[in-house]
DNA sequence: AGTAATTTGTTCGTATGTATA
DNA sequence: ATATACATACGAACAAATTAC
């Protein structure tokens, strides 16, 4: 048998105003930590559980709840974002001990590829030059944080990975190959949601929204050594660019 | 009565096999517009309609989809992102008319208002000092591209609203307050959902993401002049800081 | 250690509302 | 005005993960 879509019909579907109704509580501080069940919501907004679920879906999509099965429903704790000065000295670990911060670099794949029209225009090369590919996890305060791939042009940087590996340091693999100094030519910066395969290494949710940072770092002669994609978790992360 | 999860148990979901599936037609070129109704779509894949629209519900999450109650669900054409070079010299309708597109200024409100302590520190002024605050719609090639909200001190700049509104242009405005030229001091940028209110004004879907961009300009002396945050529409922009 | 209870996740069914063609 | 197509809503059952006993 069917039903009225409203009670009180004011144009404005139940599950939206359950959404309003919990994103009242927390406002005023009536709910902290977790939520009440979903039969026990459904119960106290007079509605069935599928429209309960549907608010809480559009409040976990804002980012505001996170439900875990078993468990519960929670609100998500905003923590404050941790700060990345992006000037021409990028260095993202340096960045981070400035902050109090500690910072890991953690090596996933490391492989050799052939350079795509797109990745060469960045590094100056030829299309089909061998490069090394790394791809990366920076983990900060235990928590991952952002994942980049990076290329290095095969020939000039034959060692990258060993030496990457070895240091954990960007900054000093290249200069075991005699770049002592680099640093940012342009960083382009856009957001998307997060792809699968970062959400895994990245420990989240698959709506997550990601920063994504597309950038060139040349040595002191202006020569491209290294194209960078990192791909940041937008809640953790605020980029900033200062004038020098 | 109960049915089986799992046509094939493989511990995925229906709804994520259909989401694949989607996927999957629209890689291959299958589908280059609009989907088949759901309940077709429920009878292909032998799954309710339910199942169907919770795939959906998830594909366009991810910005894949578009549905349009009445007319049917769509793909989303993804158009070629607008650059905007952020240096010391951020003009954002300069940027525009160098690549040919044609950018609008809207004045959605002007308001006076109080500082509060986080806007009075970056303006470099006392928390209470009197402000102009000023909402635009920035629209390029006719679709709202940001939203910004900026901030001005009212005795320096007492006619901003009325210069802003004959003129359209920042720029121009804070050249009739003996503002000749100004520099970005700053850019802080992050990312995350859209609030309700510029979902509206930028005429899109309550899922969509924004670029946030937190600056400060400041005259030839230094001095603050303008803080400014704008709220870039994230499938369309992309923001570059290039070396100088 | 193991079982039961709790809680979220998935799926189907059915009916009705609302916008578009 | 009718048909089509997405949106909302309730009901029932089972699955899967976690917690409590």
């Amino acid at each position: 048998m069917g039903q009225r879509v409203n009670g009180t019909d004011d144009g404005i579907s139940r599950w939206r105003r359950v959404a309003d109704g919990i994103r009242e509580w927390v406002r005023d501080g009536s709910i902290t930590d977790q939520l009440p069940p979903e039969v026990e919501l459904a119960a106290r907004f007079g509605v069935n559980r599928h429209t309960v679920r549907r608010a809480i879906a559009a409040l976990t999509a804002e980012g505001l709840l996170r439900a875990e099965r078993g468990r519960g429903t929670f609100l998500n704790a905003v923590a404050p974002r941790i700060i990345y000065p992006v000037g021409e000295r990028a260095r993202f670990s340096e960045s981070m001990v400035q902050q109090s911060l500690e910072p890991r670099g953690r090596l996933i794949k490391a492989e050799r590829v052939a350079a795509k029209s797109s990745v060469a225009a960045l590094l100056d090369c030829r299309p089909g030059t061998p490069l090394h590919r790394l791809e990366r996890l920076a983990v900060v305060e235990g928590m991952p944080l952002s994942r980049s791939t990076s290329y290095f042009v095969a020939e000039r940087f034959p060692d990258i990975i060993s030496a990457y590996a070895e240091t954990g340091s960007v900054t000093e693999a290249l200069r075991r190959h005699g770049v002592t100094d680099y640093r940012r030519r342009e960083t382009r910066i856009t957001a998307t949601r997060i792809s699968a395969g970062d959400a895994e290494y990245l420990n989240c949710t698959s709506d997550s929204i990601v920063l994504v940072s597309n950038a060139i770092d040349v040595d002191l002669e202006g020569k491209p050594v290294q194209a960078i994609r990192t791909r940041f978790l937008a809640d953790r992360m605020e980029l900033v660019f200062a004038a020098s």
